[in-house]
DNA sequence: GCCGGCATTAAGGCTGCATTGACGGCAAAT
DNA sequence: ATTTGCCGTCAATGCAGCCTTAATGCCGGC
């Protein structure tokens, strides 16, 4: 899960990031609506936050602007208490919730949730791949009833290619989807990542799910064969 | 515990936070109706004590902001006026009990107590984890039947782990509900309170219930890897 | 069979998080 | 006024997890 976090005051900022870093996302933070802007028209993020309040591009313009550009991303509106004609306004500029400051975080995090729930693909809180079962709730893996252990990367990678089983994810696309912009340069990190998880998901396991498609990528899939 | 008292007049709400605060409860002090509004809407308490006669914004609008909000957090209205006419009014528009001005610490106690058991979730008064168990009603810890000293910090932060045990909670959800608002910015407070629980509740032992999890958080449970 | 390129894997350095002990402030108790 | 104990801060240390690098293995094309 990928999302983007755009404002400026660096308390809440950093609130926001580290409680959403320990909830297994990766975050990018933009200080002020121009590169905020940048960033989210250069990548593919599956949820905005956006504060109103910024410098340089106001949030309300940087809404219009990814809307105009027709994504469907969910937005999350943050801001100081205001008015209700407000509100309206920025929901019919396409806001899909909005939250005023002060907030607690744990309300922010049950927002995000039913934001992330109602997309256009119904999204399941478990993932059931042959015997091995992601829960998205309590962020626990089992296979064969037997719990795993991950780390948070590996856990993240393992989500995404779940998401979709059998669909086979190109390196970039996972390298966009797991890892946040921190990240730069061709590596092969996914690689190194992919066999992680293979020595905690297949290796004890005679039934391997885990499969490489040559020159392409990876994909998760009970058939060998396909 | 987490509990927000909205009261303008300074003796009586010293006297209630004190008492409380004794009982282990993390207490915000509201001296408005405006600012209990809006600590009200911020965080998610377990329990609103709420007065009528407030500046800026009478209990009773509080009353029904907070209801029209659609939380169901337990409200207890606390007021000098004794007229059966408003009282049932009050309870028509959520309140869930009622003291009249002057009244003994102990029965306020007494009625929280009770307000809190009837929960949507049949609150358990002791809770266990292995050898250890945590009585809500004497607040005493026990482990292996040898009683535990903890202070009041200690014991907020353990009940909050052992209300979901095998649940792994982030340092962010930690914060808001174990302090109360005097507390901000982004410390290693949880980290230092989580020593000091294990140097009570696990260095004695050889199993250790409380377990990190490294770039997510703390949770309390018996198996150990698994 | 040979070669080039891609995939796999092991090993290691680095960074930042987690751990821990010590300290000063504060409030309650004596 | 002094003492005691709790609370929150800070800084030193250690270590886990992240990412890189490079050696090796495998596959397909010629």
């Amino acid at each position: 899960m990928r999302c983007l976090l755009i404002e400026d005051e660096n308390k809440v900022a950093d609130f926001v990031a580290r409680g959403l870093r320990a909830e297994r996302f990766a975050v990018d933070v933009a200080r002020d609506g121009e590169s905020g802007w940048d960033m989210a028209s250069a990548n593919d993020y599956d949820l905005v936050i956006l504060d109103l309040m910024l410098p340089k591009l106001s949030g309300t313009e940087v809404l219009s602007r990814i809307r105009r550009k027709n994504t469907s991303v969910p937005i999350l509106i943050l801001t100081a208490r205001d008015a209700t004609a407000e509100k309206v306004r920025h929901f019919e500029a396409g806001a899909d919730d909005y939250l005023t400051k002060p907030f607690a975080f744990a309300e922010l995090l049950v927002r995000i949730k039913s934001l992330l729930r109602r997309g256009p693909v119904a999204r399941e809180n478990v993932l059931r791949v042959d015997g091995l079962e992601l829960d998205r709730l309590t962020q626990q893996v089992k296979r064969d009833g037997r719990r795993i252990e991950l780390t948070s990367k590996e856990y993240s990678l393992l989500e995404y290619l779940m998401s979709h089983p059998a669909r086979v994810f190109s390196r970039t696309m996972i390298i966009e989807h797991v890892w946040d912009q921190s990240f730069e340069g061709l590596t092969n990190i996914v690689d190194v990542y992919i066999r992680h998880l293979r020595a905690k998901v297949d290796d004890p396991f005679p039934q391997k799910l885990i499969r490489t498609v040559r020159g392409v990528g990876y994909c998760i899939t009970e058939e060998p064969g396909t």
